[in-house]
DNA sequence: GTGAAAGCGCTAACAA
DNA sequence: TTGTTAGCGCTTTCAC
């Protein structure tokens, strides 16, 4: 393979005037870049990518830390780490996909000393989270894909709760619904709270209270089992409700599953909205469902994006965004029931 | 951040020795060794992985090439990724995934000419892949999940499609069907023809043929959409067909909501077996699906591990494995009717 | 059992 | 506008 050296003996200049002719950092007559370039396309050089990082200190990689063990893997994720691939692709880096769990963060904060990696992105944030301390603390650049609690001084690309829980609770009330559910997981017990499931709740409260319904909330374990327990519940204390928006995918499939069974239809006796699930698993619905669908796209590439910026000492960046999402309307909302149930 | 030198200095020794004190290619008497090893854990000293990789001209990343454009993302790959990127982890190597256009290959040519990438992982791979050839032509180490026709010299982990089919076609035989179906994308109009579906299709008019039962092909896109119409054709033309084993994931989907609606009874009417869904997608159907489920966690780690093995240039390994997967009964399978249909 | 020194390929400060 | 040179941090040959 060709090097720097082997160019500029071609071309006749000196090793350093071919580094300027790459970089452009310094003027170089149009007649010898020309030349420089003839060269480089004669050897078929390409620069060393190690040589360039041990230089300059900047490796160009960043790690996707994806904490598998924990909670499963969902049918989203790879959207988001595809995005941010892509994204990170765009600009020149490389994204270095990191299975850890909560615990092992240790090794990542050594591979970033050891010069391997330039920076991270976490996933699956909690709204108080050790990682994330551990990464400041290390003065190791990160961003976040959600965001925790304190959010001073932190890159982030999330997604406006407030907002997305407003448009699948105004589209029901635009319905004609009053009585409202909201299904997703209990934050009661658990220590590390996931900003998702907080934040939510919260807006969902806010928003019903704001478009005048009801909210009545249904904690659930977002697993198929655990939302056919839910709709068991649903069935006995939330009769009255003909709405369910819902922050929990695979347990929507459970939930749902439990109201069929006991001769519910969807839409006409009860309407249903997720705003978690991706556009393929809401089809796979029946009937589909509709939704604010996550853009897992837009934040994947967000979150690598300005970190990279923030890497790159750009000043025109956005370092904290929220994404709302798409309402999109399918088969599985429809006006609120006045008679009886169809069944 | 300390580096070799500072602790050769505080340790007394030359850095040469601090060095083979690390690797062990050397032998150092214990009391320096000691003194070593003290010295890097008061100084937290890191190894410069770039400084390494420049040195060794071993860059110990790999890249996972994930050909998103084309067919769009299915649930199942993330767990192909995740687990070549824990077995990387394991041996020291971190995997980079690359999303990549079928076309835009040479950019990755480019990158391992840079001295980036040790090696690839190539997934959907065709019978006849022209980026298995240009990776060839370059002299770079890459290892596959799927498998060309020709496959000498070539590194990969595949699926063993002629066992994962007779397994589920014997799942049905020895509930009494004797007549079935294999619900499949066509390859009769394709010019890159990935492995899976045209190796399947092999198999599975073998293995009816060998364990005696009939066997009609439904040739149906993977959609949701194309399998409702799949149904439709089922309807019409393969009603004495008890039992269906199906290559397509999404588009089984369709298809049991089209026979469904037509009031067939899965299980009591139909058997249906999936041979390409993951449990998460098996759980998701109502009723649960019986399944011959891709390891897609051997298969990844295996494709990983061997590339690694190879580019450290092992001797015991096994460059070409087949994984069959597991069959799991769940309540989409049954006694063959032997009565009318019970709708 | 240990040390000295050359050099992997590139960049950037200094010099002209 | 271009050239010279000193390293970035590590490995490994050669020498003792």
């Amino acid at each position: 393979m060709a090097k720097r050296a082997d160019v500029a003996k071609l071309a006749g200049v000196a090793e350093s005037t071919v580094s300027y002719a790459l970089t452009g950092a310094r003027p170089i007559a149009e007649e010898t870049k020309a030349r420089i370039f003839k060269a480089m396309a004669d050897l078929d050089y390409r620069p060393n990518a190690m040589a360039q990082a041990l230089r300059s200190g900047n490796s160009k990689m960043i790690a996707m830390l994806f904490g598998d063990q924990e909670r499963g893997i969902s049918d989203g994720d790879l959207e988001y780490v595809l995005a941010a691939a892509n994204e990170a692709r765009s600009f020149g880096y490389h994204l270095i996909l990191w299975p850890v769990r909560r615990r092992a963060i240790e090794d990542v904060v050594i591979q970033a000393d050891s010069g391997l990696l330039a920076g991270a992105i976490l996933m699956e944030v909690s709204l108080d989270d050790d990682r994330v301390k551990l990464l400041k603390k290390h003065g190791i650049p990160f961003s976040l894909i959600g965001r925790t609690k304190d959010k001073a001084d932190t890159i982030f690309a999330d997604r406006d709760f407030e907002a997305a829980t407003k448009l699948a609770i105004r589209h029901l009330v635009h319905l004609g619904h009053k009585d409202l559910a909201f299904l997703s997981t209990s934050t009661a017990n658990v220590v590390e709270k996931i900003g998702a499931t907080v934040r939510a709740e919260k807006a969902a409260i806010a928003a019903a209270k704001e478009l005048g319904a009801s909210l009545s909330i249904i904690h659930s374990e977002n697993s198929i089992q655990d939302g056919l327990e839910a709709a068991k519940e649903f069935l006995k204390k939330h009769t009255k409700c003909t709405g369910v928006v819902s922050l929990n995918a695979e347990g929507l499939i459970g939930f749902a599953r439990g109201l069929q069974r006991n001769g519910w239809n969807i839409a006409a006796d009860v309407s249903i909205i997720c705003i978690s699930t991706t556009n393929a698993g809401a089809l796979a619905f029946d009937p589909p469902l509709t939704t604010v669908t996550p853009p897992a796209n837009e934040i994947g590439a967000a979150a690598a994006r300005e970190l990279i910026r923030a890497l790159e000492g750009q000043d025109d960046n956005e370092p904290q965004k929220l994404f709302v999402g798409e309402l999109v309307v399918r088969e599985s909302t429809g006006p609120a029931r006045t008679g009886k149930l169809k069944r």
